[in-house]
DNA sequence: CGGGGAAATGTAAGCGCTTACATTTTTTTT
DNA sequence: AAAAAAAATGTAAGCGCTTACATTTCCCCG
């Protein structure tokens, strides 16, 4: 059997190729690539030589159509743009690499709409899994993939009364724990800069967190001032700036992350208050700005690499149905630093 | 015709199915879903009323096998880890969609071994174009690609002169800019803190931009110190410390990204060094942090979303045949901040 | 009202792979 | 050494879709 030579630039061999020049049927070379122990080894190595010498590599549209399954799963993340989804993720996708699957990222830009049509797109593209950020969104989606039989893991969140299991923490007294905190100081007058709270179940529950801590100490929470805005440092300082000019101005703003805060600080200084002597200011996250800024930010620190290599575990664990489908609660710590303190006279 | 009633919980809806229930053939549904305007309304609408009612959604793998493209860009980043490939890379994502093209994102760490593998997974996967980050690696990765005929955009680097088009700015000139500006400051003892050079030609232009300055204003660069380690802010924390308990400490630190410089800044001022008084320090990226640091850092401000529209529009244009396979190149600019100032005396 | 061409639809052959089942070869057993 | 069991390999039927080509339907015009 004298072997190709010189491919034409735009022939990309195929299985066949390979099994025509190695002299076997197609089963075989395809077993010399998933179960090479099932062949001889004297034809693995025949197949194996003609594989190198065609520069044959399998179709992976082929390879899931006829196995009926991908080996990959699919995340959608609000943004990429931002640290904390930024880092778990990774850590989901080098956990995956390690079980031999392959993580395939989309990203919603915080819009339903488009995170159901990413879902859609995942599930189209033989998704084995889906992992989801938070709990909330339509039930049909969740639907949807209950019919398709994907499994789905959520999280960044933990509440195992949802339908979904879900690998994270419980946003709500997390910050609750925060807010306890900010009470102890002796802070009243207490403002909250939050990310959107509609179809955005943790800044949410983070609000409520507040909410329970206030109430629990008798102090009339319904006062209390949530300025809604965008994630960006910019939008952050901004809401400062507003929180401020009313009166009386809040001793104390706990913001719903790190990002909000870090405009918050700076935004202060620049109207010349000093933090936290004049103003206390908190976040949540726990990214690196957060050590890096002058004061140090108080907040609450949460295991981002930890969750995402947990949550890869379970959606593996769910996809190969090789353990039970249970939710991860994973806990935070208050990361007690410069920018809280006492109330100003 | 009446209509199926509720479907087991693991029956999926094919292209037979929806035609089937419709009463047309499959090659209509095909039509009614990807060139709607070649069938008759009527039909149409009595498709589509079969594809919502049995919830139908193509089968990606079965798609891109018989159609032979898959709409499918896929980009390998060194890490998601980090705020420049990050932001890139959602601008990318989001252009692409404009597109109707899908985004699969891959991380190698850094590592040329696994760089190859994802290539090759991607290609596998039936991406139709690859986006790459820097024109260094293996030819034969190169070779596979221009066997198989995939077109590839590198990224993050301009370089005309090779073998691949490029998007991106011309690493070597601007860090030779911002040596410059540290001169005319009239430093002389100048030292760097580099990523690691090896595997990746930024880095090394980058060191390379500081030589070309110092050569041009007559100093003798073979002395200068070149320290290379990881990309993380305590690692640029630590080799600040070690180059300046070397004697003579340099008067200032060039650093190849902003994330070192971070790490410079902070340790320095532990060390009781003020910047820029007692020690300048330059950055390289503009990334958030740079702005958010006391004192604010001298950096190089890269256009990392534009670099992405353009990137991906490039890619698409190469994909898609519509165009000519040229290099772009971006502008930097200089951001003269707070940690760069003239030397002690 | 009939013929011709355009528009709409149908037919069926793959795309490259996996895998159940059938067949052949090798090894073990008696 | 023959029969039975086990291991290796082959055969061929799809997986769900697209699309070239064939056929039917529709519309316009003389």
């Amino acid at each position: 059997m004298t072997s190709e030579i010189a491919q034409p630039s735009d022939f990309v061999p195929t299985l066949a190729d390979v099994a025509r020049v190695s002299g076997v049927s197609t089963a075989t070379v395809s077993r010399c690539l998933n179960a090479p122990e099932q062949v001889l080894k004297k034809t693995r190595d025949r197949v194996l030589e003609a594989v190198e010498e065609l520069g044959y590599s399998p179709n992976f549209s082929a390879q899931s159509l006829a196995a009926k399954r991908s080996n990959t799963i699919g995340a959608i993340i609000p943004t990429m743009e931002n640290a904390i989804f930024a880092r778990g993720i990774q850590a989901v996708q080098e956990e995956l690499g390690r079980a031999g699957a392959t993580l395939l990222v989309a990203s919603s830009a915080y819009k339903p709409d488009l995170e159901n049509e990413q879902i859609r797109a995942l599930v189209a593209r033989g998704a084995d899994g889906i992992l989801l950020i938070g709990h909330a969104r339509d039930l049909a989606i969740y639907d949807f993939l209950d019919r398709r039989n994907v499994p789905v893991c959520v999280s960044w969140a933990y509440d195992p009364s949802q339908p979904k299991p879900s690998v994270g923490f419980d946003n709500r007294s997390a910050m609750r724990a925060m807010a306890e905190e900010v009470l102890k100081r002796g802070h009243r007058r207490i403002a909250m800069i939050s990310a959107r709270q509609s179809d955005n179940d943790r800044a949410r529950d983070r609000v409520q967190g507040v909410r329970d801590a206030m109430r629990t100490a008798g102090i009339d929470c319904s006062e209390m001032t949530v300025f809604e805005t965008d994630y960006t440092i910019e939008a952050g300082g901004a809401a400062l700036s507003t929180l401020v000019a009313s009166s009386p101005g809040p001793s104390a703003v706990i913001c719903g992350n790190d990002v909000l805060a870090v405009g918050a600080v700076k935004a202060a200084q620049r109207l010349g208050l000093r933090v936290p002597e004049d103003i206390s200011i908190t976040g949540f996250d726990d990214i690196e700005l957060a050590e890096v800024i002058v004061p140090a930010l108080t907040t609450v620190h949460v295991p981002h690499r930890e969750m995402g290599v947990l949550a890869a575990r379970q959606l593996w664990k769910m996809v190969t149905g090789s353990g039970p489908a249970d939710s991860l609660e994973l806990h935070t710590k208050l990361r007690l630093r410069g920018s809280l303190g006492p109330p100003a006279l």
